[in-house]
DNA sequence: AATGAATGAGGATTCATTCAT
DNA sequence: TATGAATGAATCCTCATTCAT
């Protein structure tokens, strides 16, 4: 009872840096491979930490993908919220999209948790919930600020696209990984803003 | 001289069925949870029958994903040389490509490879040989096909591409998982065109 | 501060525990029948814990080897450090060597590790640095303690004839397993007597 | 039935082969090391062929070690056979014994085969009744013509120095593996002449 | 909350042996 | 007799998880 604040720092300090190095690790050797081990190691603790903080492998796998999912999802409505007009909207949502190239970690997590709910029809279900919620959260605002008020017939094709987007990018960032000079940054800008503007043909 | 044939055509059978049931159970439940117990008996075999047949687990999967590569690329050849001109030849290929959403496994053993093939550095390189030797037996000639004399620049262009394709394929695929409603199969040959022709803007 | 304690306790009861083990199953099965799992249970731990205190069983084998040849080269260091005369000394050796015969493990642990290591050059360096330690300790001292200051001829010629007595040892110690009524633990005391004293002519 | 000759022939080459292969093989590997594909291989057959010609990896061994024996002990039959006394009889003896260093296989097969049967009760009967059997041949007549017509007692005591050659010879070869400049082969001669002096003193 | 020793289920791999040819 | 594909028992080792400290 001396000093709770810092307890709780320190215990908050430790479920970050466990969720850094699961990250790291997991996106390195993939989830079957990631040892707990190593990720305690890397997060400068030991395996038995994790314990204390998540209830199993598969839950900090969970946790670490709702957090990484979250952060995305609200750094995206930040930048929509700055915006002032349905074009500049539109404009940063592009933006937003062709700026995640820069990121060769979250895709190759995406996919490795992809597959890993594939699998696990429990999980599956979580991770649905987890994704859900993030989009959620201000869903029809958001669309109706990109793409104003339009028939449910268009906005269920711009549902299927912006579902597109994520796992385009995914498949592409990987590809990247064998072929980087090729699909180099640049070269992979191009190619999605391109894809982009297939999926979401510039509102007149 | 009629065991000869026997033994052999019992032996080409076996490595039929091996391939064909590691492709059921690698992408049913990825390459680390998939057990070889479980792809012999699919198999009809037993469990060191794989052993005489492939090296281990990992060169099963490596001769699974060749062989399949290979199969893939044969048949575009094949469909492409039945073209007169062109246009046809360029159409086909638009068809051959919209036409993959058919398969669900392909698009998800690719996925698996890559992923797996990320970590491992030495079987990154076989893994590319494999892909480049089925590539590049017509490259050159396929490419005047499908886009005539171009100038290199626009040649790379259409090799980044080219590149693209697999990646955004798989990736939709994967994602058509988990929303098979809003990514029926139809969805995904209108976004799969879309995507194509922004890659490849028709020729004239 | 009473844990660290009791754990470190713990550790070293069981790495204990897993030689001794080790060394019952090593010499009743041979090192390639030995079973962890048995080794383990003998030990009244688990399998797993064998893997917690020793890289493999390649690397238990080894260890228990460095152990025991410690064990009994510094049991013999001791028992010459006693003596007050050249003569004594010597005769403490003679009678050391002879006792020898009591012990029907060690020698069949040592024929063991020689067959062992001469199949792995690597286990081979290992094993070699292990005996030359443990020798190397006094070596110098002991040696002139017990021949007093002599030509490097006949030095070298003690040293071929202290090669040959563990060999010796072991060679009659596993024939007596198959003889037990001819070589009897009294006329294998004889024999070796005898042999040493043909290898060691007694200094005048 | 059109040349049995040739068959046979042929079959008695093979078991040949098969013995020199598995001789190479279980020296260089140790019986539970040695692979029976190997051997065949090395004999120039393929594995099946082993289990014509043998019951089992174990028979192998065991006809292979029968074999070895049987020439060893005729080997020094003949020699002892051009005797004219008994002191060139006892030379003839101490010669052969000494000569053995020159064989670095057939004292390391011993040893592998006396460990082996160590471990298996059943095998070691065989193993000591095709010793007895090679041995007792022409024993009696042998032990006089070394030694003459001599009290009970002191056969028993030769008998029991006999038993030791073998280990110690065993013994000393696989040591000279680890030490080959200290236990050089001549030094190896020296030491075993001396050693064999010791356990049959010249008869007067 | 943190540690790390211990557990034990799980799975890839090896290899002697069998048997159809 | 010879071959070698197929079998399947056997076993080392890994690693997520538990728990006493």
């Amino acid at each position: 009872m001396e000093s709770p604040g810092k307890q709780q720092i320190r215990t908050q300090e430790t479920q970050a840096r466990l969720l850094d190095a699961a990250e790291t690790v997991f996106v390195r050797d993939g989830y079957e491979n990631a040892q707990l081990d190593e990720i305690a190691a890397t997060a400068g603790r030991s395996k038995g930490a994790v314990y204390n903080h998540f209830k199993s492998k598969e839950d900090l796998f969970l946790v670490l993908y709702e957090h990484r999912t979250r952060a995305y999802v609200e750094r995206l409505f930040l930048s929509l919220q700055k915006c002032k007009s349905r074009q500049e909207s539109f404009a940063a949502f592009r933006a937003f999209y062709v700026g995640l190239v820069g990121d060769r970690i979250w895709p190759i997590l995406t996919l490795e948790f992809k597959l890993f709910a594939l699998r696990r029809p429990e999980s599956k279900e979580r991770f649905r919930k987890a994704f859900e919620m993030a989009k959620a959260t201000n869903y029809d605002s958001t669309h109706e600020q990109l793409f104003g008020q339009i028939t449910p017939d268009k906005k269920s094709g711009n549902e299927m696209s912006a579902l597109a987007l994520g796992p385009v990018l995914s498949g592409l960032i990987l590809e990247s990984h064998f072929e980087p000079e090729k699909l180099s940054e640049e070269a992979l800008q191009r190619i999605l803003g391109r894809i982009f503007d297939a999926l979401f043909p510039a509102p007149r």
